[in-house]
DNA sequence: CTCACTAGCGGACTGTGGTCCGGATAGGCG
DNA sequence: CGCCTATCCGGACCACAGTCCGCTAGTGAG
């Protein structure tokens, strides 16, 4: 009818949305600092999110859905998609802890994952790692991306991931162009092609973990030889 | 109400479904002959096909909904649902053609793409096609894809393409796992990565090509070398 | 040509994701 | 303590994919 905006679930967006310019002090937050959240608001985004994790555990991430998560936390299906934008968030956000934690361990935790280790083998430690993720988290994961197509290619969890495998790719000797290739080690660690591969071509976690290596180390200098 | 048997489009299924054992002369038709389709029912499986074409001509393949090209076909949309299965049955019958020269061309084509150049260039140069294939079919492809996840992997059209990366490695000396391999290289040909990394990645065509060049001569053997 | 049989048809119906807006309320402020 | 308003709530509502079933008419047999 008017302008066909997206339906973004960002808070920011929200709050700039319709604002008169009245005598309201010109004042963009700081990114990442929430606006006083009202005690109730954060109550039901716990309720909320307690009920869906329960929901998943028993059923499975894919049968879940957002009806029946509004009515097993006893709030309206509206309020769900206030906190949560659309079910892809709400599925993220389920994931979001074990998400901070992985990254964490990558960026900051122990070598071989974390720093300290060559950039080659930490790029292998990361490929075996985000496959046991894969493996825990599989189903969530998979309705977490379900979404637009190319969306999960642009948030911000896999910028996260990109940007690790680009550094690394600079960190070794790599030639060539780092961004295309940070892509298609990705690509090849996707929920869905390791789904496929795990549920329909049978193949075991050790064939993945050992075809992985082998990508990297075919594609990838030792770092020694820069 | 009976066996929940799941509605794939796939005539033989229904032909084998609850036939009782009368005097039916027992004869399981060649795969690939269609039991004779009645003629008004072919009448609108190409009306619908010329409806649709025009709708996503028209207005782009991701806002066509099955009720509008019903709508616009003149035909009800149990119709449209019987020929084509889902969603993503019709916009791959839309693509059908297209899809079928192009599996021509690298099988039984002209080198470097068709059988005569090594391997190696064959492969480079269907990655190429493909990302020409993209370019032109972009949306579509998207929304034959985008269904049940893993489900483009389970289809035929990609199983085609597996089948013949998976060819062309082993023709070549590659020694490792094909057909890891292969799912690696058509995971980086994936329109939905493909389609980022042009549009919001803003990579050229031809810095696609030469990243796909590299990653083919990182990956597999010149085949003197073996 | 006629009949019977069944493939095919159509559109009402269901389930789900996502939107909207009138009403309720938390909590800062006087 | 009571008011005022930004914030939040809830469920009615919409759009769309996909299902179902009673009716129609094409087709092959006789």
């Amino acid at each position: 009818m008017l302008t066909q905006m997206d339906h973004s679930p960002v808070d920011i967006e929200n709050r700039l949305k319709g604002v008169p310019e009245t005598a309201k002090p010109f004042v963009l937050p700081m990114l990442g600092t929430v606006r006083h959240e009202r005690a109730d608001a954060a109550r039901n985004r716990t309720t909320i999110l307690a009920a869906a994790e329960q929901l998943v555990a028993a059923d499975g991430a894919s049968v879940v859905t957002m009806d029946r998560v509004a009515h097993c936390a006893g709030v309206g299906k509206g309020t769900l998609f206030r906190h949560f934008g659309d079910r892809c968030g709400l599925m993220r956000a389920l994931l979001d802890e074990r998400e901070r934690a992985f990254q964490e361990e990558f960026i900051r935790g122990p070598a071989p994952l974390g720093p300290g280790a060559p950039p080659r083998e930490r790029l292998v430690a990361f490929g075996e790692r985000m496959y046991e993720h894969i493996e825990i988290q599989g189903d969530l994961l998979l309705a977490a991306e379900n979404g637009a197509p190319g969306e999960r290619l642009r948030h911000s969890v896999y910028a996260a991931y990109r940007a690790h495998v680009i550094a690394l790719l600079e960190q070794s000797s790599y030639a060539g162009a780092t961004a295309y290739l940070a892509d298609v080690l990705l690509a090849a660690l996707s929920s869905e092609l390791v789904l496929f591969q795990r549920r329909e071509q049978a193949l075991s976690r050790l064939q993945l973990a050992s075809g992985w290596s082998e990508l990297v180390h075919a594609l990838v200098p030792d770092e020694r030889a820069r």
